[in-house]
DNA sequence: GCGTGCAATTTACACGCGTCAAATATAGAC
DNA sequence: GTCTATATTTGACGCGTGTAAATTGCACGC
């Protein structure tokens, strides 16, 4: 058998060995450090690989290595650009510390997110990041999981789970600043929640109702029941913001979407309504939200956010992963890393 | 080691045939297909499995196997939720086919392409689905695949892997509907391109040309170039509508968006110099695209625009693949399967 | 020429499980 | 009770590679 470059397709190390001349495990030295084989054998097996086609069998290799080099990545969804941007940040960390990544997606099925989990520990993947579903998640699995391999949680964090590593935001200070900028600026906001699924959305609504009461302001919530069965985000936010303005209310208040997401569903409302949300017109309409969803400077009007240090938080989670499978001192304490939000104040508050 | 289940955790099979007094064979089979023992040895197992914890290793099952039961999947970028999409449709298309679905990311570089494709290779996976990053890719590493293993490749079609089966969508035919419909209702439109840079924008590019002669009208391309450096779907329509618009052309026109993202920037253009893109208003601007990305219902003005079937790409990609790795007959042919486009107007032409 | 010390290589075994041929158990017929 | 046909189980070997121990090769000094 032959590729279409010519080469012959070679199957084994053995076969290998023989093609060129050196033996079976000075190519498996070679393979897994050219540097620990003679200067000679490393130039010979290189010249040997020019005319061949070889790959060292994947499994075979990680089957009786100590470590496998590999990460497992679990996240929930993947039509939502900020998983998609969480994933791509993790992925590019793993990749420069040198770990190949595998990932799987929950899908939103708590039964796939434990076969996931699963399959990690089959694979003997030397550790493993999660973005957990939410309350639907099999606690159970994760706890495996935590108990048999270093794990770090990211973004979400279920409450039973607050043993584990974890790596997210600071909800209560990134909910805070944009609260306290809508304040500053005009009447105090109304929140636009979601229903609960999903921990952080409940740690940025009860960061809401501290902040407000701490301002001495009276938190008013809506949209916590979901008003279309099989909801999004986007198709909840512009939904209830959408009954709101059909009645006449809210129309002159601020609204602090628990995420972008929800956001442009209500920015979609308020131009159906032919409402102009925006800064500019004082004790008027005014949306704004939280992550900064990557199509936010796009809106009509650009939405005013507050951001989530995606990136950050990726490569933390990595980093923190790969010294806890280095087993670096210090990585056997209990870790929880938050990071600061930061306004992005744009034209729709 | 026990679990946090408090189970004691078993490492092999050997280990779980002593626990359980059931020959390591038996267990191998019964794993397979738990029809394949007696039902006396079945029960016998599913009691014992109750008790402790233990998973087949994922190497050395796969290792020996005629086949992995693993196909892989490349797309190109994750910041997408047309590749998103495209990819879920694929993955559950896959698991349902009874498939451990394997996913890289190229992010953007051939490099990563192409080591993902020998990744691939190294694993045996029993046949790769790839969404080709576009000029830039690696060929003959996807040539390489090819010639080793069942291929499908999907979304994007290199010209020099013309000879590999494909599944996309029939871009004359929908680009042709969505011009069609612009033509019935106001003048011809202009096509904001983009950067030469994907085989779907060219062939999109390419079927606005043809069927603008077709219907007696002169094409106009603008946005070929990019006007941003490290420039953005989004950011490259904002940026060269944006420019247009600030020297007062193309104002009354309307704009076929080589795809949905570019739209939005469009959009966002518009809505930065008053402009109002709308079907109602004749003779006025009209900005459509192709696509349908998740978001085009919510922006504002809603996105007209032509649907790509991405679910029925995915699935039958994934059919057509286990069709090969299966050898069913008709499955050594080549086979190009094109889904037509469906229009979706909405508010903004 | 011969031993010495060190690096490089090779030998030999291990890994965990798939698989097949051979052995055993089971059921049924007489 | 024996015998046959069939369903199950099991022993033994193999998969492609990692790795520790044993061997070889080599340069050097006497």
């Amino acid at each position: 058998m032959a590729g279409t470059d010519g080469k012959p397709v070679i199957g084994t190390m053995e076969e290998l060995s023989a093609a060129i001349g050196v033996s079976r495990p000075t190519l498996s030295r070679y393979f897994q450090d050219p540097g620990r084989v003679s200067r000679a054998s490393a130039e010979r097996i290189r010249r040997g690989l020019e005319r061949v086609d070889y790959t060292p069998n994947f499994f075979a290799t990680r089957m009786n290595r100590r470590s496998t080099g590999m990460i497992g990545v679990i996240i929930p969804y993947l039509n939502d650009l900020h998983f998609t941007k969480l994933l791509e940040a993790i992925e590019v960390a793993a990749m420069e510390a040198g770990y190949t990544v595998i990932t799987q997606c929950s899908h939103s099925s708590p039964e796939v997110e434990a076969r996931a989990a699963e399959t990690f520990l089959s694979m003997n993947v030397d550790g493993a990041v999660v973005a957990p579903l939410g309350n639907s998640s099999d606690l159970d699995a994760h706890e495996r999981l935590n108990a048999r391999l270093p794990l770090v949680l990211v973004d979400s964090r279920p409450r039973t789970l607050e043993h584990v590593d974890f790596v997210g935001s600071d909800h209560p200070q990134s909910t805070g600043l944009i609260i306290d900028y809508l304040c500053r600026l005009g009447r105090p906001p109304v929140f636009l929640a979601m229903p609960r699924v999903n921990f952080n959305a409940l740690e940025r609504e009860a960061a809401y109702t501290a902040r407000m009461e701490a301002l001495g302001h009276v938190p008013e919530i809506v949209g916590t029941e979901a008003v279309e069965k099989d909801w999004h985000f986007e198709a909840h936010g512009h939904a209830v913001m959408d009954r709101e303005f059909a009645r006449g209310t809210l129309v002159d208040r601020s609204i602090l979407c628990v995420n972008d997401r929800v956001a442009i569903g209500a920015l979609c409302a308020a131009a159906r309504h032919g409402l102009e949300p925006g800064a500019r017109r004082r004790g008027g309409l005014r949306i704004a939200a939280h992550d900064d969803y990557p199509l936010g400077p796009y809106t009509v009007p650009s939405l005013t956010t507050v951001a989530q240090d995606v990136d950050s938080i990726g490569k933390a989670a990595v980093s923190r992963l790969v010294a806890k499978i280095r087993g670096d001192r210090g990585a056997s304490a209990h870790l929880v890393q938050l990071f600061d939000g930061a306004l992005r104040v744009r034209d729709s508050a």
